[in-house]
DNA sequence: CGTAAGAGCTAATCTCATTAGCTAGGTCGC
DNA sequence: GCGACCTAGCTAATGAGATTAGCTCTTACG
């Protein structure tokens, strides 16, 4: 019997496209087993458990998305640098529905947990948004919270199809980056 | 075998009391039934099963979520009713996690499910606040969203303990709503 | 070449949700 | 009061899913 040659990254990886591709709350063991061509005991071998699983998913979607961002604001500053967090982000939500969901329930174990790192390096961006708008340094953490919430809170309603009336999400987004640039001016 | 005598009801708020006591994940058929004194196959008398079960506490989450910013809201206006909004929002969300969690992935079936006029009506409350803000028709879809996701977002990270560094929420969501009205304004 | 680590397998266990089919408590018509 | 029926509740069984135990065989390395 040949050996499948599996890693832990490609376990993380078929998991997370699983995830995207019939959501994430039907991800099971014995899928991503399938995928990978083995049986789902054989998981064991280079992950934890499903919880584990589970956890690596979001920080690999936290990881993601942070570069994501990050490529989107080079090169531009203030409301701009705003708008292209924010439709960097929300693309990623929307190309990546099961992904994202990961991060949703994601805790930390600790300072050397990767996902807090990740989530760190995630929440560079959003400061340097801030910076730009002039935001002190004892109003950043309030800012920062009152920004992710305000993002993660879109993208988790229009990740679990919670926008079910008339208007088009991507018009209320750009109402939204407006709405979060004015509430930043001073 | 003397009877229980349990209604549907009864089973709905033992289960949402167990998810906010427990945690809505960890929430299971069997300990609905022994909190009620029976066997989990008998709670299928009351409800269609887990799916159901959970689609009914989001139902009792919203109806009690806008009873409770309803009632806030009383008697202000403007800015005060949007603070008076919030803060009942939070309040409720804080004593009350398992049962919100539980309208995070709600959807509804339709317009006769009774968690679509239950959301309606607290989308309305909302409605009101942005009134008060002067917001048109005709943006007002893009509002509601805007104000909901910055709400949900907030407190869906800390029902997720996702706040887990140094300032305090309690501030933080001060912060936030101060954001808001800012946000708000012409 | 021989050996040890470990990737993968089968078999088994445990927890849950759910279904089938039985039983008996309470209620309604007489 | 009394019988029949409705149905809440029960036990037993099924099936999915995660997880553990223990075996085997591939392969990298000396």
């Amino acid at each position: 019997m040949p050996r499948a040659g599996v890693t832990a990254e490609d376990v993380v990886t078929a998991a997370a496209d699983i995830a995207d591709e019939i959501g994430y709350d039907n991800l099971t063991m014995s899928l991503v087993a399938d995928r990978l061509g083995i049986r789902s005991p054989s998981l064991y071998k280079h992950i934890d458990g499903l919880a584990d699983l589970q956890h690596r998913i979001a920080t690999l979607a936290i990881t993601e998305l942070g570069e994501a961002t990050r490529d989107a604001m080079l090169g531009t500053a203030g409301p701009d640098a705003l708008a292209a967090f924010a439709r960097a982000f929300r693309s990623y939500v929307v190309t990546h529905p099961g992904r994202y969901t990961a991060t949703i329930g994601a805790e930390f174990t600790g300072p050397e947990d990767p996902l807090f790192k990740a989530s760190a390096r995630l929440l560079d961006s959003i400061a340097a948004v801030l910076r730009g708008y002039g935001i002190s340094a004892d109003e950043m953490d309030h800012a920062l919270r009152t920004i992710r919430s305000t993002f993660h809170g879109f993208a988790a309603l229009q990740a679990a199809n919670g926008f079910q009336w008339s208007a088009d999400p991507d018009e209320s987004f750009e109402w939204m980056i407006h709405f979060v640039d004015r509430g930043l001016r001073r």
